[in-house]
DNA sequence: AACTATTTATAAGA
DNA sequence: TTCTTATAAATAGTT
């Protein structure tokens, strides 16, 4: 249909090619769009020209997708299934790793030990008091620092009574009251420098000794639903 | 093109619907050919009659999963993300517990404790400690057993050897060979009653002293990427 | 399913 | 690209 009957084959020049697929893109998604209408049929047309452009029609009533999966059921191609495999080999390793990171935990609490061997059980038992020690040096640190800010906050309230006393010896000064009696009572309750440990040390020892049956229930900061 | 016009609406007589979905749908197949073959150009094709009759087209040179696959490239639609939602929830709890197992590692094995309060130290030193002398005893077992095991071979080396040399004085007994004065050098290998530790106890005192700045480059069971 | 009058699509040229 | 137009192709209505 034009000037000249035209022979079904590949266009060999590129522009003539390029005109000829715009004008005919253009009459195949009217022919698409006609039959949609006329005919309430589902149409979904996806091209690519040689050089890439995508063009697509789908009929109103519909969506690509629901085209593609009609298209699925009904020819029993599974378009997916590449797609499926990989995210199901990602979630296989993930699995993978899991059960590992399981297994370290529970040979770290001592749950599952038939698997290793003498030396393993060596360093492992090297690797728990090496991590012992660092968490009872950070617990410690992180006691006297506590203790620290605590004994600077009773200093600096016992630095403001001492002074709210002395406005009151001035201001009271007839009355002879002998109120800096007290400044020992205030020592007292720092107890820093007088030798023994205040009592926020009292569970530094002995070192606890928990329940070694009941097993990690003291430890339960995280749900780790480890079934 | 026709005998008359036919406005673009629904056929309403389902016959003469048919007849055109029929003659049309022809038409356009032969559209997309053409156009495949004029121009190189990839075409999918996929109608459903008003009756859900299934007809496709798809260019020679391509496949209708290279073509959906190229068109969700194009278009950033994710046609089958509804199909692995499931799946894909599934990965995310995965990698999240994996990220609170990881987590838990890392707090047991000293490497972060800086989101723990002092009570929730001192819950976890108490943790490792229990789970240290969990293992402690375990390894202390393991030594026994294998020591048990270790003495009985031994003594039945010794039988073997005492019955041996037993025979050899009964065949040999005129040459008066005073091969029993041996006992006592099997004897002191066992060592078991003499009240002192065999060797094989030698690393049980005094406790290990792992580097406590090397890390845990010593229990190295699992790869575990903990990256 | 075939026929055919007519409409529609489009090839070539501007 | 778009418009024009001659002509090929598609198809609506009929048989």
């Amino acid at each position: 249909m034009g000037r000249g009957k035209v022979e079904i084959k590949l266009i060999e020049n590129p522009t003539n090619r390029q005109v000829t697929y715009s004008k005919r893109r253009a009459g195949i998604m009217k022919k698409a769009s006609e039959l949609s209408i006329l005919c309430d049929a589902q149409v979904s047309l996806i091209m690519f020209s040689g050089t890439g452009k995508f063009t697509e029609f789908i009929s109103p009533s519909v969506t690509t997708k629901e085209v593609i999966d009609k298209y699925q059921k009904d020819t029993g191609i599974d378009l997916w299934s590449t797609h499926y495999e990989i995210l199901q080999e990602n979630l296989r390793r993930q699995k993978e790793i899991n059960s590992k990171l399981k297994r370290e935990i529970k040979q770290r609490i001592g749950d599952d030990l038939s698997g290793l061997s003498i030396e393993e059980l060596r360093g492992l038992e090297q690797n728990l008091e090496s991590s012992l020690k660092i968490v009872r040096d950070r617990k410690y640190d992180r006691i006297t620092s506590q203790t620290e800010i605590y004994k600077k906050k009773v200093r600096h309230q016992e630095e403001t009574h001492y002074k709210y006393i002395q406005k009151l010896e001035i201001e009271e000064e007839d009355h002879h009251y002998a109120l800096t009696r007290h400044d020992g009572a205030f020592h007292s309750v720092l107890n820093g420098e007088s030798g023994g440990d205040s009592h926020i040390f009292a569970f530094r020892l002995p070192p606890s000794q928990p329940d070694h049956q009941g097993g990690t229930s003291e430890y339960g900061l995280h749900d780790l639903r480890l079934a």
